[in-house]
DNA sequence: ACAAAAGTGTTCCTTTTACACCCATGA
DNA sequence: TCATGGGTGTAAAAGGAACACTTTTGT
């Protein structure tokens, strides 16, 4: 590896894929640009690093500068580094996503963005540069991750019910599953606190669960399957 | 996202980790560094990307140029971006990884690496700056990714008997399986064409195979478990 | 009274696991 | 002849898939 240092020649940028789930739909916030190039488009919230930061603090702070939304951890996906990419420069981006309760974390209105809004994902506008490649990337990582792990509790609030954990599964992968069937998985799995309460809803009531962390982690620790 | 473009402030680079499977062991490809910094420490062969290529393009050409080694197919794997990751500047790594059958891919030596060799990964020398992270995330990656892909085979060469298969899944996950379930699961994915050969062994021979891809590719479609 | 969502068991079949002996060959 | 690795079957257990009716409550 002799390899004499070599100048930067790429600006580095991180882009965010924010998951929310929003009156019953899977969602994805979108800004629509306020500066050339593009201007005007819908893209997903992103950046340029600085100087004194990882790019996983990038991120973050992106994401708070773009949309006021903190404290959310964001898994790195996929580097995408085109040549053509952006018009104007040679622009390496980093793809981060993240799932989020949409409810519990509010929107700030921010000088960088003109607008901030949920998109369904099955409802997607043309986006800028080569996001929707971007976007289309991380739902397919996401799908994968479901089958491993229990990201898909981060959609939900604490308290939900077994109908309203299906629904996520169910519009994530794409397919509906026996309902019976996912109850039992889910029991056998035992990673869910039935709680003494009820939704009060439209017709029965529905049980609300919250999901068991410390359980989790226990069970993470072999390699446990999620897969439904 | 009113973000004026921004200088470039990092140097990019990629680097690779290259699993081949020699002597019954898996073992990844080093270069010693003939330059500074940490000059004479073993690392990933790696190096800048240039303007004109995109990353992927990178890898496959710092790959041949350090190694020889061409038409090697590539998976990125992670970015890495801590600040102090490189003692002399900010560069951020991005990680590819593939699979070789070592016997097939001759390494010819090259004015930019001091020595290329390849190590029993049960048996690493200290690597150059977070190189050693970089491997085990790679070898994280292909342990999930074995689970799911037949990614394994481009460990082999083109024929091969069902101990050696068994013998690269028992190395890289890390554990022992119980011979006949292992023949007969490999038979019901009807993946793998058996040949009308023996290999003359040391005792008695063992007949040769080798993987279907044409029926793998059918399976795919379908998204099917690679999982033993 | 009816519409809408919650809740609940059983059967069948497939898949997974555990486990031990004989064979062919070369040294 | 013995040491080495190749090859083979079965039984028991667990897990996955398919399937329909009753309950509660608001309108």
């Amino acid at each position: 590896m002799k390899l004499q240092y070599q100048p930067p020649i790429a600006s580095i940028t991180v882009d965010c894929v924010l998951f929310g789930f929003i009156e019953g739909q899977v969602h994805v916030l979108l800004i629509k640009r306020g500066s050339e190039p593009e201007i005007g488009k819908w893209a997903l919230p992103g950046g340029f690093i600085e100087q004194k930061e990882s790019i996983t603090e990038a991120a973050s702070r992106v994401l708070e500068l773009l949309t006021g939304i903190t404290g959310v951890y964001m898994e790195q996906f996929h580097t995408f580094g085109e040549t053509e990419r952006h018009p104007l420069a040679r622009v390496v981006t980093v793809g981060y996503y993240a799932l989020i309760d949409a409810a519990h974390h509010n929107l700030k209105p921010s000088w960088h963005a003109e607008e901030t809004a949920w998109f369904d994902i099955s409802k997607m506008p043309k986006l800028a540069f080569d996001h929707k490649a971007i976007f289309q990337l991380a739902l397919k990582t996401l799908q994968k991750e479901l089958n491993i792990s229990p990201i898909i509790f981060e959609l939900l609030p604490t308290k939900f019910t077994l109908s309203d954990l299906q629904n996520v599964f169910e519009i994530i992968l794409g397919r509906t599953m026996d309902r019976r069937n996912f109850r039992r998985r889910l029991k056998t799995m035992d990673i869910l606190i039935e709680l003494d309460e009820v939704r009060p809803g439209a017709h029965v009531g529905a049980t609300l669960f919250k999901f068991d962390k410390k359980k989790y982690k226990t069970l993470q620790a072999e390699g446990f399957d999620f897969s439904l």
